[in-house]
DNA sequence: CGATATATTGATCATGCGATCAATAACGTG
DNA sequence: CACGTTATTGATCGCATGATCAATATATCG
């Protein structure tokens, strides 16, 4: 059996703790959304007192801010660099669309879902979503002007191209979250919206597998 | 000035106290959220004690989740009677992505989220959510089988079009939530990419402007 | 080894939530 | 007009949240 008794914690750096209890808020969050980020809660799971992850933090309104902000920002770039690796601009859309529809990132989307909500009262989370949603726009529309630039896409807006975009995926995977009966089929038909929105051939953006 | 102190209620029927109770409910839902309706803020509202609110429901989770289905059960009628008064699918269609992406339900789309987020941890609101997003489906569906039949929609499965785009809908408008500044051109190129889901040629969906 | 700085804690406060129940007051009926 | 049914209330409980602060224990430095 585990130790139910509380043991007074070891005596760590302010930087190492600082850093414990982050991760601790960061595997909540993606364990339970960001809800579940609470004072008391990340204190049990960093095994310290309520009263030491407050000592840390400004507030917890902060606190939920930056663990959102951590948890997006490391999807983006795990997807960045997958991205990156594709040869060309088409091969990087459809890897896109079908690496953010696979429904291996569901816990992300509860993340999502909840700051969109809790935005609403807590104006730290609110900017911060404000600044990761520029952040993923950035990466769209950075593969749309590739594409338009060398590949046949066709827009007048590219920077529109990609809200649109996002906003499609991201209104996907939350409708997921509820209906979790046929998810898989969440993308099967994207493909070809995306390619009537850029203007391409049917099934251009098809993926090897 | 208003009267702050608390006069006792008017002694009212059952049917009609339960009636002012949900109707207060439902405007300080689509004012404020879902997340405001809360015990003390609809007996504020409606004037009366909280013991009362509860004496009428048989628990919030109960209460909001019907807040929340009669909310959107009046946002689908209301549309699907916008809808019946255009000549064909076509215009049906055009009309349905014009109408849910202009920026005039805001405070729909806000519950929307929150029931998204909330239904997490209220079993008897995620059941209303669930019921709520096949009755828009259907209505979606009908018109896509309609088209399919009498317009040229081309597409192997009605249902899963209307799946995605509602969810399309839904990131778009959940994304404009946030994003507060061109929201404006949130459903600016949604034609094209329905079009390329549906096989239609480009431009077919536009609306007179 | 002793002293100082500081990481950590326990206790506690204020607030808001849903829920319950005996007591009260108003209405309708006989 | 009196009475009984019942709509309404006040008081209160239990629980969870964020936050604060004096007290305590530990690491490190002189």
């Amino acid at each position: 059996m585990s130790t139910p008794l509380r043991t007074r914690a070891a005596r760590k750096s302010p930087a190492e703790r600082s850093a414990e209890i982050a991760e601790a808020a960061r595997l909540l969050a993606l364990e339970q959304g960001l809800t579940a980020v609470t004072l008391r809660a990340i204190a049990a799971r960093a095994g310290v007192t309520p009263a030491l992850v407050a000592h840390y933090q400004p507030s917890m309104d902060a606190l939920v801010a930056d663990t959102f902000a951590t948890i997006v920002a490391d999807e983006i770039d795990e997807v960045a660099a997958f991205l990156a690796a594709r040869p060309g601009p088409r091969e990087r859309l459809g890897a896109l669309l079908d690496t953010l529809l696979d429904g291996t990132r569901d816990d992300v989307t509860i993340v999502w879902v909840e700051a969109w909500a809790l935005g609403r009262r807590n104006e730290a989370l609110a900017a911060s979503v404000r600044e990761q949603m520029d952040a993923w726009q950035a990466v769209v529309q950075g593969v749309i002007e590739d594409g338009a630039a060398t590949a046949g896409f066709r827009t007048e807006d590219a920077g529109a191209a990609a809200w649109q975009l996002l906003g499609m995926i991201d209104g996907l995977n939350a409708q997921a979250l509820v209906r979790w009966g046929d998810a898989s089929a969440r993308g099967s038909m994207i493909h070809g919206a995306v390619e009537g929105m850029l203007g391409l051939e049917r099934g251009s953006l098809a993926t090897r597998g």
